[in-house]
DNA sequence: TTCCTCCATGATATAACATAACATTCGCGC
DNA sequence: GCGCGAATGTTATGTTATATCATGGAGGAA
């Protein structure tokens, strides 16, 4: 975990990015708990370590992390998760038990995969998927 | 689409679900755009057909009708489109078009197959995936 | 009939999630 | 010192979704 943020912070700094107190501080509660954390959570979170506590504190920071590659967002949870494939623009596929709110990041490789073969790989039973690409359709492909 | 609209008609008799007025309007109204329709732009559509027009009216029949397979929301964009496989515990992958936002549905034969092929399949260009499934993880599996 | 139950709807309020817009601060190169 | 850009501070508001309790109406049992 240390180890993660130790990383992060030689990336940013590779890359001319800047990982500020706050920004550190998200990531760090995201990467504590294995479970997608809300934006107002962490506000109460940040709050308590003595940072500011307005919504756009912790929605600046998240999509830092987003932007970056340090975090992801859950869709079906208006939640946010750690990650640490920082730069890389992976397509990743999540796990969301519904007993014990446990979410594990499985990576996609190259977009080309199986929800079930993945799900299998991590002793995941599906019950529900959520699939959702964001794209160009046929005809605006052809209108380019 | 009246023929649609017709063919839910016939599954809720047989099925004993009660396809009321606003039930009704809502999926026609989703039904009659290949884009996604956000609850308050549907509310707005129900109100201009006499409708009530309280948040609750829209999603109580938004409920209704994803729980029985007569549209599906669509996460990323928090709104909903029409489906027509009643019943059927599909699962759709969703090519979103982020020039002309619109919305098509793919069939996700048994959960086994790739985004990728997929999305070539319907001339779709892939962004970037959501890939988000919901269930059991290894160890509650075991648990229970 | 009367009463009961279930389902759907009406109605009010509030929770939860997210962004717009403008002001301020601070470090850096000129 | 000055101008610039990045980050943060601050206020306000927009958007999405649900909780809760009240009302109404169809259908069955006694
Ligand atoms: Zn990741
Ligand atoms: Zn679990
Ligand atoms: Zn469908
Ligand atoms: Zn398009």
């Amino acid at each position: 975990m240390e180890k993660n943020i130790q990383e992060a912070e030689n990336y940013c700094q590779q890359n001319g990015l800047n990982l500020t107190p706050v920004r550190r501080k998200v990531l760090e509660i995201l990467l504590e708990k294995n479970t997608a954390i809300g934006a107002y959570e962490i506000l109460d979170l940040l709050r308590e370590s003595g940072f500011k506590n307005q919504p756009p504190v912790a929605y600046r920071a998240l999509d830092f992390l987003v932007q970056n590659g340090f975090a992801h967002k859950i869709e079906q949870l208006n939640s946010f998760i750690g990650c640490m494939h920082p730069g890389k623009d992976h397509s990743p596929a999540f796990m969301i038990c519904r007993n014990c709110d446990s979410v594990s990041e499985e990576e996609a490789l190259t977009r080309n995969f199986s929800v079930s073969q993945i799900a299998s790989k991590a002793g995941f039973t599906v019950e529900k998927a959520v699939i959702e690409a964001r794209g160009l359709c046929q005809s605006c492909s052809d209108l380019a």
